[in-house]
DNA sequence: TATTGTTATACTCTATAACTATA
DNA sequence: TATAGTTATAGAGTATAACAATA
């Protein structure tokens, strides 16, 4: 997300968090957030990384396909990253023939991004990775609390 | 932070993501959470710049502040960051008189990290500003909201 | 032999500004 | 004059491994 965009490495014991479980820090949601996101992405990228993606590059890949044809300034601002990142991250994909930049004929300045059918099959195998991470990242949640949880965080993220 | 950790730059306008709010990536919960994530820790860290502080010091400094007395590698596991972050993080707080490092005369491997009085100070500015950034950052959401999101979070992030 | 903290180093991610082509 | 995308570069953040002190 940016987050992150986070780090993906072994969680450590559980026992040791615990112990500081208690402070005021952890109480505060914009921590609490957080520290849940880096779990979340850490575990999305454990899962797409054999699939030569990270949750970036996936968000780029995923929106592609939506066939809503998005700009690379959309892109962006969706994902909250500079226009260099996306150049950056586009120039990838493309070179991997996931994804092909095109001129918009309205605006001869924003190219939009369209997936190819390569880059189609990846993100199908990619989302189910992703889905899988979250499936184990909310394992603790019922049915009803992770509604509640997407209700929630649609409202703020936006 | 962890993402995490994240920027601080302006928001675009919101009609720019809108267009994009309905696409698949949106309704997955590691995408929501990471960008609700950056959201609040880029209102955080604007809220703490002035008193030259980040996300990651700030919380440094307020599980020092909680009276638990955390070794760094508790500090390390609780924030998600590698012993050489938390080594860095606690020179800079060090040098500016907020913390101190002492032997734990249990264990002298390990040091414990306690606050000063002007480390105390600080985090009391410190606490307001974030809360105001949540309180900012939550705007949308009832009191009830609140309360079920962190209980949500909480279950995910430990 | 394992662990805590430290240092050094490299790598990734992110930010900034200058440039082009279009509008 | 302003915007979309590109490039180059620097900075912040993060990862890795080797080391000293202690267990």
């Amino acid at each position: 997300m940016t987050s992150s965009p986070t780090a993906d490495r072994p969680e450590p014991a559980p026992d040791d968090v615990d112990r500081l479980a208690g402070v005021d820090l952890a109480a505060e949601p914009i921590f609490l957030m957080a520290r849940a996101a880096a779990l979340g992405s850490s575990m999305a990228n454990r899962g797409l990384a054999p699939l030569g993606l990270k949750v970036r590059s996936y968000s780029i890949l995923a929106v592609a396909c939506s066939g809503t044809g998005p700009t690379q300034r959309e892109l962006g601002d969706l994902l909250r990253m500079r226009p260099s990142q996306t150049v950056a991250i586009l120039d990838e994909l493309e070179q991997r023939g996931l994804v092909e930049r095109r001129t918009d004929p309205r605006d001869r300045r924003s190219k939009t991004v369209v997936p190819t059918g390569p880059g189609r099959e990846l993100y199908a195998s990619a989302k189910a990775a992703v889905d899988r991470a979250a499936e184990t990242s909310l394992g603790a949640l019922s049915p009803r609390d992770r509604e509640d949880l997407a209700r929630l965080l649609r409202l703020l993220a936006f």
